[in-house]
DNA sequence: GATGAATGAGGGTTCATTCAT
DNA sequence: GATGAATGAACCCTCATTCAT
């Protein structure tokens, strides 16, 4: 006889249909409220107002605040990140169309509010987070610019490259998107980010410079 | 005009030497901590121990804990950045040359660790300190991006630069720039950014592109 | 009679014999978390898990914590010290072997383990266990000191004791064994105590003291 | 320059005279709802408010509940007991007067309030308590036996005592004495305990048993 | 001015109890 | 009847802030 107590015994699988709903309901209200207030200040109250259960519940679907955190980000923001690169691995052509594709979907991915909150939680509190940052550095940052760099060796290879782009930092590419999350954390107020013209700029700067042809 | 109370009461003038020391100490002891542990978790016990001077004293110069932050940023943080900024307006040259110029000032600036922790305070608690944040859009931000703006128009209407660039975003020509105080905050432990090598890479790719030229 | 209401409505009568079975459960549980935690800090989840049924079917059979610690007494504790207790009075024979009779019985019964606990549980919580305190002084506490009382008086009467013993304290005769729960509560680690061993030489002293007969 | 923060950096030497005063406060407020309430139900609010000062109080003189028990315990109990057990070396004399006089000493132990509640805070929670129980046995309880024994061996050898008491269990002498404390925690509403008539009744038999002297 | 002991509001967490299924 | 998810009162502890010395 099963006589565990709460959703929790089984963390991965075996969740009711109700018990996912008011998990996720969870998720999603600490992931609003994380976001609005950070990490330190949010207050596990104002998760439970916001997510319509009392206070109790949460802490039957996960064990504390840094748990609830680990679940926000495992269920919400991952795969959110996940899902915008998935295509990234599916394009042939030219490496000048292949690198343009790899920029418009890192800046994709950038510019979601999920990326906008992970870089806030991981800024605020990097030391509880270093295993969320060593992830993040390893499964995101440099899968995307190794993405980068190799394209640009295939693109050196072909001859469509400048050579001594070979060893070129990838973050220069990029630069301009990756930083969008930080944008949006600071400055919405003061006036949005055109991310589609910041895209087609950057394309033009990359593959043809700023100068005037001689 | 009124002597008899603390240092508090007129925050630039009428401090004397030593109360000026003492207020120097609490801010350097500020900056220390509110970099190490964050905003929220940062304790004025800490910061007054790390001054070498009793709890109360520091609300003998600050009221608060918030209004001990914006101190922190008035008296330490950005100053240092534009002391940086400081040497942008004095260059004459070529556009290419201003334009290198202003974005090696601008690199220069955010690599700094006041800049890493400015960063961090900010994206910690937006709310907090929105009038911080109006500041540093206006008064960094905006005016650096300006500095590209213009010197790009400059190149424009002196032949240099492609016509096409006259509009461009500022932000992509400094993207990498710009992300490096999160790249700071988030993966020093996973390897330093070669901030060097990233000014150049950046500046072959924003005045050659990377296309072979036909 | 109102047979609808759940097994609480008539704690002894309806029950069926599965009712009974699953009350019994419960108790054994009970007793045992009790035993091992102390009444506050033994969890009703505990309790629910050692008796393999759901938290909230202890709620079935027992109104709240405290009632069930009541249950338990009343159903395991108190009847396996009346056990014990039971042959006491069907003994004949001269003061002293009635006298000797009596206070290995009393020794016996102090060794169990119900009496052990029964201690723990009315040091730990006297206020909230004022009944039961009042049963166990009047029915078992008083009741083993009355039999000691008068067999020293019925000693003394047919000459075989001193006369100055007719009303000696009858808990001289018996410390060693009514103190043998609290060594186990706590001292069972540091090494046992040998009760038969005690039992004999407290007789030996009862009977003839230390001092060598002039 | 010192800016440690409260009492609790140096816990043994440098308190002033309002802090000791302070912290002797606490230490009585603690011991009277701990011996009221027991250890699990004792609330820090209410030692607070029975100390007169503020619940953050507490925590400037004692890390946490826990700790604070053993302060209490330190503080008040053990000193209690062992000043009563002082005197038990100084004495000389016949081996029957010793052994009185130890049981005498080792009665007027246990009818110590401070024992009261130092059985039951060990009963009550002997996990918690391994440590002061460990400490309470070998230096309260073996050291009573132990002087006990001797004492009988001394008597044994000076030809006072029958031969074959010298390796009688000590306990049987001070059972009804150390039982003593337990009855106090349980009975004290059903009636006292004459210690003083037990004591008497209780040297009668050790000394002289129960039996005519044929 | 400087100190640091004292304060007490506030937050995370536990767990006895309830009740819809 | 039986279940166990949900509830929320209660409690320990922290720490920004105050104020008597």
């Amino acid at each position: 006889m099963d006589t565990t107590t709460g959703p929790k015994s089984d963390p991965d699988q075996e969740l009711s249909r109700s018990q996912r709903r008011r998990r996720n309901d969870i998720v999603e209200a600490a992931l609003k409220v994380f976001d609005r207030d950070g990490y330190e200040a949010a207050k596990m109250i104002d998760i439970a107002k916001e997510a319509e259960v009392a206070k109790g519940t949460l802490y039957l679907y996960f064990e504390n605040k840094s748990v609830l955190l680990e679940g926000v980000i495992q269920t919400a923001i991952l795969p959110a990140l996940e899902q915008i690169g998935g295509a990234a691995k599916v394009h042939t052509g030219s490496a000048q169309e292949l690198l343009e594709h790899h920029i418009r979907i890192i800046a994709a991915r950038q510019a979601s509010p999920e990326m906008k909150m992970l870089i806030r939680l991981m800024i605020s509190a990097p030391e509880q987070h270093a295993q969320l940052i060593r992830f993040f550095h390893g499964h995101v940052v440099q899968e995307g610019l190794e993405l980068i760099r190799s394209t640009l060796r295939t693109g050196v290879e072909s001859g469509e490259f400048r050579p001594d782009v070979a060893d070129m930092d990838p973050l220069v590419l990029v630069g301009s998107h990756v930083y969008a999350p930080v944008w949006h954390n600071l400055f919405q107020d003061e006036g949005p980010l055109d991310i589609d013209r910041l895209v087609e700029d950057n394309l033009k700067m990359v593959m043809s410079g700023l100068l005037v042809r001689s």
